[in-house]
RNA sequence: CGGGAAGUAGCGCAGCUUGGUUAGCGCGCCUGGUUUGGGACCAGGAGGCCGCGGGUUCGAAUCCCGCCUUCCCGACCA
């Protein structure tokens, strides 16, 4: 561990020690217009690691990759109410283009379910088109009143998923399967991030959904993130875009949609679920750097030594990279920290030596050394070591700070530093207002067993509430 | 969009109250050398529309007005 901080320590100044860690583990920079990021190298090689691991999981789902226009007729968003009422705050709007005030304005897409729903209409005509299953991976724009890089950018990049089902209770499984075997399964086995599965309050609603779920994480300052949503869009969208099929009985039916998606905000949540004072912490399963080779000395030999063990890494599927810059060893190993790589191999004369290297782990400073040979045996164990190790980590912050409580008072206080959970029954209507008003949001219903209810109208649920990002 | 704070070299800051030659400091950067097992050191050097625009003045980083941007706290949202 870096005997001094480079970084504003997390119990001084949390959002200042999150600019601190985007900065200088040189994830992103703030781009010239208000709201905007440029996503730097190693910041979209996370990104780039994230989309690889969920785009896997989607297609296994067997959802397709599509691509629909960045603009938008204005009037598709007016055609279903919510949806236009929900949006149209945040719109960026293009009035002129070609030189000339266009005729009908064209929107910037803030998510595109109108313009899918629209060539849905078109693509399917019978029961034997259903489902219909498509993402994309694509850039939004949401104009942001006060933005923060990663968690809140005027324009941001995600995967939109977009389904169509001749039954709801199709469509019903599909979202299910989209949240917990795409979404939790990737938040849990590769982002090592534990969360709280469940659907939200009528309140906290996608504009024109039925219902939303969401993967909500617990932050390293006791705030939750939304990581991921999954939202079922009943017949809403299929009434105001025509999407009609024909049953086997040769009836015309209308379509239950859904949609759901995961944006680069998933990076701002991976800097604040596990980064601690010395920087980030990616998980080995993400990190695209998991291993780093750095060389103690510039001398032939070392740097020799250091280009072997890299490649033999390499070559057992390790991602690795090799650090023999001229900068100072201390200085080197420090800007690693920074940037959350699991495991740091040393290469330097004295282990050579005696034909061995030494491996430090990022999350707890621990060395150990490993004869040459041995190494590439002992690696991936030690990642998958780390790995468990994280997630067991941020599953132990999450559980010591979430408080059951059976009052929307006490529920208040307890969102200070952490997640309160109590009875729904006690916050439904005036209760949430009460929390609402101190910044505190219902962030998901579960039932009693820590499972997602498929409906608030269940009964018998429990809330987290908790301050939000 | 409301309340607060702030914009001076890549980063962090001083200078502004009380206007007055060439605007400083630390880190970083470049060159050379010595170093290298936890942010190395010495010497030399480069780098500034003092956020932008206007105003006051003989003279503005400094005073006044407007705008932009950043940060914090809210409201709105992934």
């Amino acid at each position: 561990m870096a005997s001094q901080s480079v970084l504003t320590p997390q119990s001084e100044d949390f959002p200042r020690w999150y600019q601190d860690v985007v900065a200088k583990a040189e994830m992103a920079d703030n781009g010239p217009v208000r709201g905007t990021m440029v996503i730097r190298p190693y910041g979209y090689a996370i990104w780039e690691r994230m989309q690889s691991e969920m785009d896997a999981r989607i297609k296994s789902t067997g959802a397709k990759n599509a691509y629909f226009p960045l603009f938008i007729p204005e009037s598709y968003l007016s055609k279903e109410a919510e949806h236009v009422a929900g949006f149209s705050p945040e719109l960026a709007v293009v009035t002129h283009a070609g030189g000339e005030k266009l005729a009908e304005p064209v929107v910037v897409r803030p998510t595109s379910e109108t313009v899918v729903g629209e060539f849905m209409a078109k693509w399917i005509q019978s029961y034997r088109d259903l489902p219909l299953l498509l993402n994309q991976w694509a850039n939004v724009v949401r104009w942001e009143l006060r933005p923060r890089l990663f968690l809140r950018s005027s324009e941001f990049l995600w995967q939109e998923g977009h389904t169509a089902h001749a039954t709801n209770e199709d469509a019903s499984a599909y979202a299910q399967r989209i949240h917990l075997e795409v979404y939790n399964d990737f938040l849990v086995n590769v982002l090592a991030a534990p969360t709280y599965l469940g659907i939200k309050p009528p309140s906290e609603r996608f504009a024109g959904a039925i219902n939303s779920m969401t993967c909500e994480g617990m932050m390293r300052d006791g705030k939750a993130l939304q990581m991921a949503t999954t939202h079922e869009l009943g017949q809403n969208f299929a009434k105001a875009f025509d999407i009609y099929y024909q049953s086997e009985d040769g009836q015309a039916e209308l379509c239950h949609t859904t949609s759901w998606g995961a944006s680069t905000r998933l990076v701002g949540g991976l800097i604040m679920t596990h980064g601690d004072d010395a920087g980030l912490l990616v998980p080995p399963r993400l990190a695209p750097v998991q291993v780093v080779v750095v060389t103690v000395r510039d001398e032939p030999e070392v740097n020799e030594a250091a280009d072997r063990v890299a490649k033999s890494l390499l070559d057992a599927g390790v991602r690795v990279e090799v650090d023999r810059g001229r900068a100072s060893f201390g200085r080197r190993i420090t800007d690693w920290e920074i940037k959350g790589v699991p495991l740091r191999v040393e290469v330097g004369p004295r282990d050579l030596a005696q034909g061995i290297v030494t491996v430090v782990r990022r999350d707890n400073g621990e060395k150990s050394t490993h004869g040459l040979e041995e190494l590439v045996g002992v690696v991936p164990t030690m990642l998958e070591a780390f790995q468990r190790d994280l997630f067991a980590s941020a599953q132990d912050y999450l559980v010591a700070n979430t408080h059951d409580v059976t009052s929307v008072t006490e529920a208040i206080d307890a969102a200070k530093d952490g997640f309160a959970r109590l009875d729904w029954d006690l916050v439904a209507g005036e209760g949430e207002s009460e929390l609402n008003a101190q910044a505190v949001s219902v962030r998901c219903l579960q039932r009693r067993d820590g499972s997602m209810p498929v409906s608030d109208e269940e009964g018998d649920l429990v809330c987290l509430v908790a301050k939000s990002y």
